[in-house]
DNA sequence: TAAAAACCCTGTAGCCACTACAGAGTCAAT
DNA sequence: ATTGACTCTGTAGTGGCTACAGGGTTTTTA
């Protein structure tokens, strides 16, 4: 198949497949006489491969290593292992961060009684309040 | 002031300081006759400003709206409480998704039950699989 | 007083994971 | 014969910085 039918199948965008392609994550496809990349059954699991990992937000570093990993399977499964724990060590922070995100945000803009002439906004005056060292909402001291 | 100690009062590093001067969030500076930039008080309070905003997460693009409302301070400010509650939307379904990356990992994670030979590796099993279309942890058919 | 260290300048390139062109060739249907 | 859809390579843009290179200035130390 060529390239457009591989990105409808797999929903991988065809920029995003060269991208792929060029970075090393997927392997170098044959050529029709034009010039054209064919690619087999076997390019399309690889990118269903990637997608899922990707899904699972991973970096494309992390995503080559597995599938390094996979081309010699009788390797110590240790560091894969390992690396999805750091992963989920990743998203759990972030997953932290964005919890306090929201209440701040929430709290900010409950400041904001009627909307109306900005000199009166709470948000903006919660905002420079806590520009000038004050506590605010957001940060309470 | 110089740029270093306005890097320190602020806790912006000097680089980022210029570069907020570039994009037009931070005010130009005037110069000393060496060239070198000099700040006042009221740097020092924009840029905390521009930090505390960027502690929301807020991009920067609405953080130069955030600026430019708080100086025509009569203007409404129904614009900034709009710009606020389509942020906490935002980060509202980042929470969603991170949570559900969560359970994923954490269900990838379970899948490998010793350390061992790849072939028996429970995580690139599930991975393998799901690459190949059927059901998995991961993804639920 | 000289040398070393610390600071400052501009401009450019790198990070990530794409995305979006420009400018060209190829193929299918009308 | 022409239109439109597809493909190619290569490069630049996104966001929000960060990290140089290669220079000049100021401050501290010996």
């Amino acid at each position: 198949m060529r390239i457009g039918q591989l990105s409808q199948l797999s929903g991988v965008e065809v920029e995003t497949i060269r991208f792929y392609e060029r970075e090393g994550l997927l392997q170098r496809a044959e050529r029709e006489a034009n010039g054209y990349r064919r690619y087999q059954q076997d390019h399309l699991q690889r990118l269903a491969f990637i997608r899922h990992c990707r899904a699972l937000d991973m970096p494309l570093q992390d995503v080559k290593r597995m599938l390094q990993f996979m081309t010699q399977p009788t390797a110590d499964c240790g560091d894969i292992d390992r690396l999805i724990e750091a992963h989920l060590e990743n998203v759990r922070s972030r997953l932290q961060s964005l919890q306090a995100l929201e209440v701040q945000l929430c709290s900010l803009r409950d400041q904001c009684g009627q909307p109306g002439r900005g000199e009166q906004c709470g948000i903006v005056q919660e905002l420079e309040s806590a520009s000038k060292g004050r506590s605010c909402a957001c940060h309470p001291a």
